[in-house]
DNA sequence: CTGATATCTTACGTTAACGTCAACTATCAA
DNA sequence: TTGATAGTTGACGTTAACGTAAGATATCAG
């Protein structure tokens, strides 16, 4: 599920419960295309995930969360990535110094990218809590003028 | 829909357009107990909204799109708030100064409670920001690393 | 090797939040 | 008064995001 992926020992299960899902979910997102299965399974094998898998599925729960995203989004997110990181593979040259600055270069794209939509919302989020204070201010205002002055 | 609503000429369609929905949707909050509808409509009438329905309705999208909030949980935010009010009701005094008051401090402590849920998405969201933040300033890092200095 | 337990695959079920359609009807400009 | 236009009610349809159940199988402790 993720090349880079080390031990590989988590069962479904488990990485469900860390993560705050059920197995159905992280199934369903392997068959969205979210999780990237891996190659090496047969059909009935149990699946094996390692830390980074886990760190991915945090990632699109939030992202699915706090920002609203729906899968088919997040679809097109991973999707995108895939995109460039198959770019870099045919780039692929030697597995040299150069070759690892890209692919550091394309991580820092893709955070970069997720930066912004989080602050994209933080902005809209920020305007409504402005506007909520406002409210509050004159409300304020007005509950000053009715208990202390005058003035109905 | 509202007690103190003003005007009452905006049709549905009108309503749904400068809000970005549909009227199915207003009607379908409506059947909610979203809007609270209007007493004097008999049945096939047309629906007449003022101002402030508009701004009640704008409210509750936010509500959903921004924090995510279910439409039942929006009916338990609106049936809380007309608990309160029914509870002023009961203690109806005269309409003097001393209601309205009541009234303003009523609704502080309703926008009090959106701005602390909003505040608390707020937080979250920071958080998350913060952290694709560090992963940022780690990969920058060793982007520098590969690119000036040496050691792969 | 042998259960016990967790997983696997397949497939149908569920729920929220509307969309859509049909047959009427209210509103309003001309 | 008369259409044109938009709205009304009622009912069924749709979609995303899983839930759930069944029968078979893989893993692993003992």
């Amino acid at each position: 599920m993720n090349a880079t992926a080390g031990e590989r020992t988590l069962r479904i299960g488990e990485v469900a419960e860390r993560v705050g899902v059920t197995p159905r979910t992280i199934r369903y997102y392997e068959e969205l295309g979210l999780l990237g299965s891996a190659p090496g399974r047969a059909k009935g094998e149990h699946r094996l995930y390692g830390e980074t898998d886990v760190a991915r599925l945090r990632e699109l729960i939030r992202l699915r969360d706090l920002l609203g995203l729906s899968l088919e989004e997040l679809v097109g997110l991973v999707e995108a990535e895939e995109a460039r990181a198959a770019l870099r593979d045919r780039w692929h040259d030697s597995r040299s110094d150069a070759e690892r600055l890209r692919i550091v270069e394309e991580a820092i794209e893709h955070v970069e990218r997720q930066l912004e939509l989080v602050r994209a919302r933080q902005r809209t989020l920020a305007e409504f809590a402005g506007e909520l204070e406002d409210k509050l201010r004159r409300l304020r205002r007005r509950r000053h003028e009715l208990a202390g002055g005058k003035r109905g």
